[in-house]
DNA sequence: CGGAGTGCTGTACAAATGTACAAACAGCAC
DNA sequence: GTGCTGTTTGTACATTTGTACAGCACTCCG
């Protein structure tokens, strides 16, 4: 990976001031946050604009379009997750090494709520395209279970679609569901219960 | 309920050929259908009214503005919910009852495939409004609860809060996370091959 | 017959949006 | 200095959007 996906991966999870980003570096992750919390068609080129201290002209210029915009914004999630998934040991049993792994991504995800946000609007929002963000994370997955595979740190006693699709829920099925539970206790529950913890997993 | 809740209702899960519908209704069918498509932002009411046959006029005359079309849609989703809810036959056992409603809720969501979307959609785009649609079905659900608990045909061992909403994630759950499932089937599985089954629940 | 109400059409308009483009500006090699 | 490359601004434009409104056709009641 190049030295700039890094640099701008680090600037989501760590604490540096948004003067020490460029002004691409900002529009991007100023689209990253409005898309997850407006959604693409309801964030204006304008309003990412402002949001990143720049003009409009700027954001045409570097991106070109707003779909050239998308595309950014998946390839630094879609870097983050790979980036993840490699700095996290693979070591031990095939149990042990899916926990670890599991575990990276779920603190890189509770680290970057933003991320979730954006993914869940892009599992209904996009319409299965390929290129698409959910797309392109099924593709890494998938890469991902085959190489466990070929080292032997992986079972092989269900079909690598299955198992890519257990991965994926396992690391997603929760996260893009909580709004509904959060929702219900905000309605209904006294203020200070916590929510209850969702289980969701594949029916093998 | 009046006679119109009941023919507008009945206009979904029957075969009537659109001829028969006043316009006001396909109107209302038209949006439900392109808002769960394309979401609220991304329908105008130019293609609502094309959808229907009428002209953009009418539907302003009908429901004066876009947020009042809305309304009707949910009305007509909250009355669905509650007719289904109430046909619902209440004998046997507590966990008899539930499965009952459970199994009729399922049905009437897995006739009307639009519904699912819209919710699925209303969970993301709603900003927790109250008087949205899942806000109204959240309340139709505690009543629900608080109803067959007075019967004594719910078990009081967990708060209203929690019964709702395990009540809630049993029947939506699974369905507003098929489509992570299926886009990942559609792009790795082979074909015919078929989804696997998700679960979903509440940790207790 | 007449008129009143209603369904319905067509059009008009201001606001917002994505995109294109020309010009100003800064840093840097030569 | 001069030229060059990349950044940044400001503005302009066509298109789409939600909404408002004036008028036509029809039905029903007196």
């Amino acid at each position: 990976m190049s030295t700039e996906k890094e640099r701008t991966a680090d600037a989501l999870s760590t604490s540096w001031g948004p003067d020490d980003l460029t002004s691409k570096a900002r529009i991007r992750n100023a689209a990253l946050s409005l898309f997850a919390r407006d959604g693409q068609d309801g964030t204006s080129l304008r309003a990412i604009a402002t949001e990143a201290h720049v003009t409009v002209g700027l954001v045409a210029h570097h991106y070109g379009t707003k779909e050239g915009l998308r595309e950014a914004v998946d390839t630094l999630i879609v870097d983050l997750f790979a980036d993840t998934l490699r700095s996290a040991p693979m070591s031990g049993t095939a149990r042990e090494i899916v926990t670890l792994r599991d575990g990276a991504v779920a603190q890189m995800l509770a680290a970057n709520p933003t991320i979730v946000d954006y993914l869940r609007r892009s599992l209904l929002t996009g319409q299965g395209q390929t290129g698409d963000v959910l797309s392109r994370l099924a593709v890494l997955t998938a890469e991902q279970v085959k190489a466990l595979r070929e080292m032997g740190l992986a079972s092989t006693d269900r079909s690598v679609t299955e198992q890519t699709l257990t991965t994926l829920v396992r690391q997603f099925g929760r996260l893009l569901l909580q709004p509904l539970v959060n929702r219900i206790v905000d309605e209904f529950g006294e203020p200070g219960e916590h929510p209850p913890e969702l289980v969701v997993s594949v029916k093998s």
